[in-house]
Formats: C-alpha cells, sequence, structure tokens
DNA sequence: CAGCTAGGGTTCGGAATCCGAACTTTGGGG
DNA sequence: CCCCAAAGTTCGGATTCCGAACCCTAGCTG
C-alpha cells in the first residue's frame, strides 16, 4: 500500500518512479492520454482485473492525477478525466514512446500517430541546458549528490 | 513472466510502459543513473530484496539496458553498467524529474542535483513540434488512432 | 593451513498482490 | 416486471514479493 516506503531516499525523481514505476500505472496513463475515461473502456482496453483497476484509479485520484467527474448517461455515472497534474505528465509518456520508437519497435509499428495540431508537425522530446541552450544526454550532465 | 503480453495493444508505448512500469525497474534506474553498478550497491541503497533485484538486473540485462562487466576486485566479480540503450532512456527519468520537482516536491527537496558539465547550466526537458519549433503539451496534440 | 570475510548470488516459507469470475447496486427501457 | 448497463465489490486460487538463511569461492589473517 505505502507506495512511498519503497525508497529509502526520497527525492523528485524516487517520488514519482516508485508511483509510475507500479504496475499499471504507466499503461493506465497511456490509456488515459489516448483519450480513455470510463471504467468499463480502461478495462477492456487494458487487460487489468476489475479489483486492481478500482485501486489503481483510485491512487491516481487522491494523488490528484486523474479526477472523477460524473457524467450522465441517463443516470449519474462517473469518468476520469486527467487533471493539470496529470497532463503535466505528457512529456514522460512521450519520452518513453520515443524511446521506444528507437529501441522496441515491434515490427508492425505503433498503434497511433501523433502531430501538433496547429501545424501538424512531428512531436520530439529534448533534454537541453537552460544555459548554453545545447541538447544534453546522461554523459553530458554531471550528479552532485546533496546531504 | 511475460512482461508483454500484459497489454492488448502493443506499440511503442505500451511496450516500454510494461517494462518500466514494473515494481522497481523505475528505481533501479534512477540508481543506476546516479552512479551505483554493483549488486550489493543497488540492494542496500533501493530496499528491495536480493532475490527481486537479481531477477530485475537479469531482465534489463536481456533487455539490453544493462550489461554485464567483470571487474577485479582481486577476484572476478561483475557490475551493471548502462549500456547505449539505457543511457538513452535519460530523457524519461529527466522528466520525471521535472514533474517530480513541479507536482511532488516532498518538503526537503531532493537528494541531488544536476548540471551540464561544459557550462554549469540547469537540465531542462521539453516537448515540442519539429515543424514549428513550438512547445507542446498534451493539449496541443493531435492522436490519430491506425489500425 | 584453518578460519574468516566479501561479493554475488540462490533457496524457501510465509505474506502481500493479482487474477478471473461471480455477484451487487441502481435507474431506465421495453 | 424483467432486463440491461455501468461501476464496482467479493472471494478463492495463483503469482509475486519479502526476509532471512544458506552457498560458493578467492583472498586475507594469524
Amino acid at each position: 500500500m505505502s507506495r512511498v516506503k519503497v525508497v529509502d531516499e526520497l527525492c523528485t525523481l524516487s517520488l514519482p518512479a516508485a508511483l509510475l514505476g507500479e504496475r499499471w500505472t504507466l499503461l493506465l496513463l497511456r490509456q488515459a492520454f489516448l483519450g480513455t475515461r470510463r471504467f468499463e473502456d480502461f478495462q477492456s482496453a487494458m487487460d487489468i482485473s476489475r479489483s486492481v483497476l478500482t485501486e489503481r484509479l483510485a491512487t491516481f485520484v487522491d494523488e490528484g492525477i486523474l479526477r472523477r467527474v460524473p457524467y450522465k448517461d441517463s443516470r449519474t455515472r462517473y469518468e476520469y478525466r486527467l487533471t493539470e497534474k496529470g497532463l503535466d505528465l505528457y512529456p514522460v509518456l512521450m519520452a518513453l514512446r520515443k524511446w521506444g520508437d528507437k529501441w522496441m519497435a515491434p515490427a508492425d509499428g505503433t498503434s497511433f500517430d501523433l502531430h501538433h495540431k496547429d501545424c501538424g508537425g512531428d512531436v520530439d522530446v529534448k533534454v537541453e541546458c537552460t544555459a548554453c541552450g545545447e541538447g544534453l544526454g546522461a554523459r553530458d550532465v554531471r550528479v552532485t549528490r546533496l546531504r
């Protein structure tokens, strides 16, 4: 239950890593970004058991990543929508996808395309230096341990 | 075992999401990027059981994300180092950290700093359009489903 | 040379999670 | 009145995880 005590060292990387590195959470997020909002749709799109889905959705809701919004398809039901905090995970998913395109392409390609709404261009993710603007890889960065 | 049959739809996002969305994998990766290389060091830094650590390291090795390199501290031992494929996951971790800084700051901040080796500047991640160069968020992108 | 130590594992029993299938709840339609 | 849909809940069995102990081997230590 305590997704948090899973790390010795609590930092702004280990905390999200512990949350999103729990089974199903990344896949749930992917599904949410693809537009899925309802319980039944998540359940059939991913192949997750209903009980675990209930629990993961609840976790996301109380982490403030999804929000439970009523909609009426005759009577009151709820759907799950990304909050601002959730939408802000976009770069993470884009980085994952970019990596996947390069290193895990499953032969028959991907199942969806992404394009900039305004100009139709492709989406890219990059890491860069805020000072000199140069593009950065793991080797260009120095880690300084604190504490 | 089959981290792969966990998704209905195999794409370049769901595949990495299934791999990295397994318990411990993201945290293991973080640790690797922080410079940890040896079994014992992983084991004591994270609070993972030895048997699961063995298994996760093996998975990463046969996914080609880590590579097992002999080193001699008197006799032959092995350490785990990021491969090119592994290092290429850097943007994913940076995106996670950026999100963590904004949304999950644990009050006492983070445990390490990152700076561009050459100029000392800060590291940033951004999603942008390859055509017009504009910065993109989730709302600026259109998803087109294929198949 | 007997014994200890370090590093990197393996083994194993019990605890925590997950799965799948069935069941529940509530309002609307036929 | 019966059935359906959507969103859960329950529960027994299967998996996975945990923690602690054990294994193996070369090199020190005395």
